[in-house]
RNA sequence: CCGCCUGUAGCUCAGCGGGAAAGAGCAACGGACUUCUAAUCCGUAGGUCAGUGGUUCGAGUCCACUCAGGCGGGCCA
């Protein structure tokens, strides 16, 4: 990082002229100044220290100036407004520093560190505002990995659930004619319906995505659910029931018997087995789960592990980490009051709770059962490492490979079904024993989840401070992001497309956005999306393409296009605001848009394979860029390589902050200084072998840069041609 | 009632440990394709950075209050 090493020590160099002119030691940072006129390095200290040192800024920064000894690839520094310190760098030296560099050269690395991101209920198929999570998740993933910080990126599964229970309860209980319209088959007798519906499971590891699958099917069936529970309050005891058999498992009933019990309950019109409803329960999760791999694939989103919810329960980590939590005194059962019968933990003692009203939070139910944020509890304290058995070893699960994947480069495609990478989950048979090993136990967790969690985010970090791990809460990051929501023109383009009607009041499409509602039916499927962008850009291609012919690779080009669209989008935006989705403004492909940056990546690819054709030249290789010493680099080229240098001290930042519209600015930055370079300095028709050798050299640094920051950062795969 | 978030061009949004002249894109208008592909580029126009007060050499950025909108404060997650 030659960027970064001329950074640390011209600020060395000031801070000991600093500390041997004026005695003053101070920790500095150096700035980028915004115009190229002022320097490729900034120190604007002169300024604050003024009153402390009693004398003019601008005298200060004179002194400094004459006083440091600027290190080897400082070409000259100069004082200038009212005491801005301004180094302009030696510009030739630090292009062939860069073309000496590997592209993806990492940094600092560090301790593990474990993401949690996308987490979706496994009821129904994935919305937009599931993808909303799972790219931030996959970008910060992405980030830490260019930092070369080892991440483990677990993706959690809620298959106890009430949303799970519900679309179970929707198979066994919902009227016959109901269940055949949510399935779109002719109304039969329950038992074949059952079968209709076990038949629509994924038969594969994990399907090829399409937006008529057992996800799509249980979108159908779940607001059928949630509306049946308005209208009759007798079938919410339905869910109960259904709760019940899902807590005590399937036992060693697997997915064939439960089909035959079930089938036999509906003729003989007795109740339905507790095991094979639990059976089936887990099939609902894990048939939506498989679907949902398939349409993160297509963003060319992985994971390394799959807890399961029911692991963390049939393992005792609950009852550990209650028995922890009892030992230190920070449950109490109450045996009066609104909460009688509850186990709730007191955040009295904690000053960020001391505004709230009831500084209490159940963790366990006057029925005995475990509230989310108690299961989130004992999670946490195993990604931290820190959930300890009487017997003092860590507790950990089992493990079973759950898939195989594999992805050629750092984007797309990502495949599954392929010899590759092991998809793990979890087990709750400890004598399976993890494949790669040593899962959880990170020194750094990120939870990845919508800011309306907030609250609880907060009581699980604090039950782990108050279990005596401090340090362990502060490493515990709640990456908050805001919902996706769609504007009322969206809402209107989905009840024309799709023939349901939501039924939205005047006042909710009068607001500026309308909350997707899984439970409503309210939301537009992720994979359904992708498929509207995909031919969207397909439509794009062939029409820029004139009368010209057919495109071989058509398919994986509009692929990529997608892809970008919908990853630029996501990452823009910063985290604390409301995405208000919109068609006409997802569906550009032009202006500030991901296919913009992948037409920059397109554009410099082509001039080196006409470059090869026509003058059987290439890339500066480190031998041809030590001629590069002495050569004029104008501003705009000179733009471009510093921008190509900043890598490392944009994702820290993003990192650090959780910011990741400051990458895409970056990249859209860099992406546009390429194209107003690609109009004025040609390289293939330009004679002159020395320019052409310059803008050759700034051309690969910019090649291999965009590169790493669209396909390893962003995730944003290159097309070949666009 | 309390807490958090948001308010920047007609619209959608950047602007991040205060720093040099407020930036993109869309929409509007005018220009550039026999060229390394125009999903691009150049130009014009468009702003009391919600408001008031404060801190500072310097505030869109920090502090206080006000206004407007959103979200939380569930034995839902």
């Amino acid at each position: 990082m030659p960027f970064l090493e001329i950074r640390t020590r011209c600020a060395d160099a000031i801070a000991t002229a600093l500390e041997t002119e004026f005695g003053h030691r101070a920790e500095l940072r150096l700035e980028v100044p915004p115009r190229r006129e002022l320097g490729d390095l900034a120190w604007p200290g002169a300024l604050p220290l003024a009153k402390v040192l009693r004398r003019a800024p601008r005298e200060i920064a004179e002194w400094v100036l004459a006083a440091a000894a600027w290190p080897e690839g400082v070409q000259r520094v100069e004082v200038a407004g009212p005491g801005f310190l301004n180094i302009f760098l030696d510009r030739p030296r630090l292009l062939r520093q860069l073309l000496a560099h590997a592209p993806a050269e990492g940094g600092a690395g560090g301790p593990k560190t474990i993401v949690e991101h996308t987490n979706i209920n496994p009821n129904k198929a994935a919305h937009i505002g599931h993808l909303r999570n799972a790219v931030l998740g996959d970008i910060l993933v992405r980030s830490l990995r260019v930092l070369a910080v080892p991440v483990e990126v677990q993706n959690y599964i809620d298959d106890t659930g009430v949303q799970v229970a519900d679309v179970v309860v929707g198979v066994l209980h919902l009227p016959e004619p109901e269940l055949a319209a949510a399935l779109g088959v002719e109304i039969s007798r329950r038992d074949e319906l059952v079968v209709t519906f076990l038949e629509r499971l994924p038969g594969a590891e994990v399907p090829a995505a399409s937006t008529r699958d057992f996800d799509d099917l249980c979108w159908e069936i779940y607001p059928r659910v949630t509306a049946r529970y308005e209208a009759d309050p007798d079938f919410a005891a339905r869910r109960d029931e259904v709760l019940h058999a899902v807590e005590g498992g399937p036992g060693q009933v697997d997915r064939d018997q439960a089909e035959f019990l079930l089938r036999g309950a509906v003729i003989a019109g007795e109740p339905y087995p507790e095991r094979a409803v639990a059976c089936l329960a887990g099939e609902v999760a894990t048939g939506n789960l498989r679907c949902h791999l398939a349409t993160m694939a297509r963003l060319g989103i992985a994971y390394d592990l799959l807890p399961h919810e029911s692991d963390i329960l049939h393992l005792g980590f609950w009852r550990q980490a209650f028995e922890m939590l009892k030992a230190c005194g920070a449950v109490r059962i109450e045996s009066e009051g609104k909460n009688a019968g509850c186990w709730v933990m007191s955040l009295a003692a904690s000053p960020e709770f001391a505004d709230l009203d009831d500084p209490d939070k159940i963790l366990v139910r006057s029925n005995g059962t475990v509230t989310y944020t108690g299961k989130d509890i004992a999670y946490q304290l195993w990604k931290l490492g820190l959930l300890v058995g009487p017997d003092g070893r860590r507790l950990d699960f089992g493990y079973r490979s759950f898939a195989r994947w594999t992805r050629p480069g750092p984007a797309l495609p990502l495949r599954y079904g392929e010899e590759g990478t092991a998809l793990v989950r979890t087990t709750s048979d400890q004598a399976e024993a993890s494949p790669s090993g040593g899962f959880g136990a990170g020194a750094r967790v990120y939870n990845v989840i919508d800011v309306r969690q907030s609250y609880p985010q907060r009581v699980v970090k604090e039950a782990v401070r108050v279990l005596g791990h401090a340090e362990a809460a502060d490493s515990s990051t709640h990456f908050a992001y805001e919902m996706v929501a769609l504007t009322p023109a969206a809402v209107r383009l989905i009840e024309q497309s799709s023939g349901h009607r939501f039924d939205l009041s005047d006042e909710d499409m009068g607001k500026a956005y309308i909350e997707m509602s899984g439970r409503r039916g309210i939301g537009v499927k992720a994979d359904e999306f992708l498929d509207v962008l995909e031919s969207a850009a397909e439509d794009a291609i062939v029409s820029r393409l004139g009368h010209g012919g057919e495109v071989a690779d058509l398919a994986d080009r509009a692929r990529a296009i997608a892809v970008g669209a919908l990853r630029y989008l996501m990452a823009r935006q910063s985290r604390n605001r409301v995405l208000a989705f919109d068609f006409a403004e997802a569906l550009a492909f032009e202006g500030d848009t991901g296919p913009y940056l992948q037409y920059s990546a397109v554009r410099a690819a082509k001039i080196f394979e006409k470059l090869a054709e026509r003058r059987g030249e290439g890339r500066v290789d480190v031998d041809e860029a030590a001629l590069l010493e002495g050569a004029a680099i104008d501003d705009e080229l000179w733009d471009l390589v510093l921008q190509c240098a900043r890598r490392h001290e944009v994702v820290a930042q993003a990192v650090a902050g959780l910011e990741f519209s400051l990458l895409a600015q970056h990249v859209h930055d860099l992406a546009q200084l390429f194209h107003k370079l690609y109009h004025g300095h040609p390289v293939v028709p330009e004679d002159d072998v020395e320019l052409r050798r310059l803008r050759r050299a700034v051309f690969t640094v910019f090649v291999d840069e965009i590169r790493v920051l669209l396909e390893d950062l962003l995730g944003i795969p290159i097309p070949t041609e666009m």
